[in-house]
DNA sequence: TTGGGAATGTGAATTTTTTAACAATTCTTC
DNA sequence: GAAGAATTGTTAAAAAATTCACATTCCCAA
């Protein structure tokens, strides 16, 4: 089929695809129907095979998708085939938790730049990364390709760190504070807010809970 | 109108309007229409009218919206409005993160109790709490009265951290690790994924730049 | 080689979500 | 206190996403 426009909701799913379909390669299931993916994904089948239908044809009718020709497929449909470049802006809580994570290189995030603008930070190793100033951000992103801004710094710096992206040449920006940024329109930006959640919990088990 | 069924999309805007109204009244902004409040959350103005509709009328015709009241009515349509007590799975990186996030208890989700397995981390203090053993997670459910729990496991633990929590009795669970899980269907359950942002990210900029 | 079983890919039907449009309401000014 | 401007709440229309249903394709066994 391959298509225009993919819902964002796709790109959500096809997220959760790829992990249990490591799961299921990890068990040494070789083939695997829409039908049992979507159970351990609880979606609905024609869910799965219509998300993949926006990309192409990865299946073989009658049998089903072979697992790891499927992972293959659907990372190299999000071009997630290659390794990105990242930097980090803000080494505090959550940036050292994201540094130290080792999920991010093994998915193909590397993150290759660490910047703070704090003095006492600047020059400290955190994971075998150096931690650099903010200031010298244009110069790194040019040096080590960086493509991808990580801001998790507090949200009144968050516009502050965005700029500074945006004037290196970063192509895209995960934002991590809870403050809306405005980036020119041929950045990608993407908000990153697990509260809602907890909102969505909150919400669930007060009020409906009783319903269905 | 007041609703039954809340979209999940609703209830994620619902979180961004709350902290976009808290940015408002911070710069003492006291009322505000729903034109001005859609553009600083990138929304349609219909779209936040309709999702406020969902749970009451909360704004004045002709008027707008009491920046502090909307804030208020929006809370209490989630639930938010009075503090829930959280326990925490798994004190590693991100456990940590979390433990030390001021802005938990600030938005009413109380992280009161913090456990984990290994013996070299019981007895530690972080954040001014104990970490505890995970086998004592039933009484301290009962003992602190939690009701939601927050899985930081690594995802093959992910599984048992859930049996114990919905075995100790909480009412809701918040999975951070990157593996899907099953509970019983009274129990709220939620996946936190960030990495498809990342997705999405690569994504656009790679195939999505040249369109539009 | 053919037929039966299985499971994909896709157009059509359905459901859900979003956007538009406007009557109803409020405030302000004269 | 009436007219005009502003903005909500809501109904209707449009768009988008999901699900259904089935023709098509493939595998395997006889
Ligand atoms: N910690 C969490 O679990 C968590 C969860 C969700 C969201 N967040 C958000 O992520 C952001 C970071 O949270 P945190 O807990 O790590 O905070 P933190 O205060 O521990 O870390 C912020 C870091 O950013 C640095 N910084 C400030 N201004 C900067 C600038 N202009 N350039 C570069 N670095 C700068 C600071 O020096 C500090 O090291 C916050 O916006 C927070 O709301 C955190
Ligand atoms: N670090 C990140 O930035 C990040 C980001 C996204 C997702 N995650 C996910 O969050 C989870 C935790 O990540 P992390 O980086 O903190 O890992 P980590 O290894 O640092 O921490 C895991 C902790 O869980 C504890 N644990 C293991 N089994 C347990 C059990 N049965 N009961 C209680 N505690 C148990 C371990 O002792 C350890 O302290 C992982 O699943 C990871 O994939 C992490």
């Amino acid at each position: 089929m391959k298509s225009e426009h993919i819902p964002k909701a796709t790109i959500a799913r096809l997220a959760t695809y790829i992990q249990v379909l490591s799961e299921f390669k990890r068990e040494g299931t070789d083939v695997v129907s829409s039908e049992r993916l979507a159970e351990a994904c609880s979606v609905n089948s024609s869910q799965i095979r219509k998300d993949l239908a926006y990309f192409g044809e990865f299946g073989v009718r009658g049998v089903g998708y072979y697992v790891q020709d499927l992972i293959t497929s659907i990372k190299r449909s999000l071009g997630i085939d290659r390794a990105w470049n990242c930097g980090l802006v803000g080494v505090g809580n959550l940036g050292r938790a994201l540094l130290r994570h080792r999920e991010f290189s093994r998915k193909g995030f590397i993150i290759r730049g660490a910047f703070d603008c704090d003095p006492y930070k600047i020059g400290e190793i955190v994971e075998g990364m150096e931690i650099v100033c903010s200031r010298q951000l244009p110069a790194k992103v040019k040096e080590l390709s960086l493509e991808i801004g990580i801001i998790t710094t507090p949200p009144e710096r968050a516009q502050r760190a965005a700029n500074y992206l945006v004037g290196a040449g970063i192509k895209g920006i995960i934002n991590f504070a809870p403050s809306r940024i405005s980036v020119p329109s041929h950045i990608h930006l993407e908000y990153v807010d697990f509260f809602h959640h907890f909102y969505a919990a909150a919400f669930h088990i007060r009020f409906a809970e009783h319903q269905e």
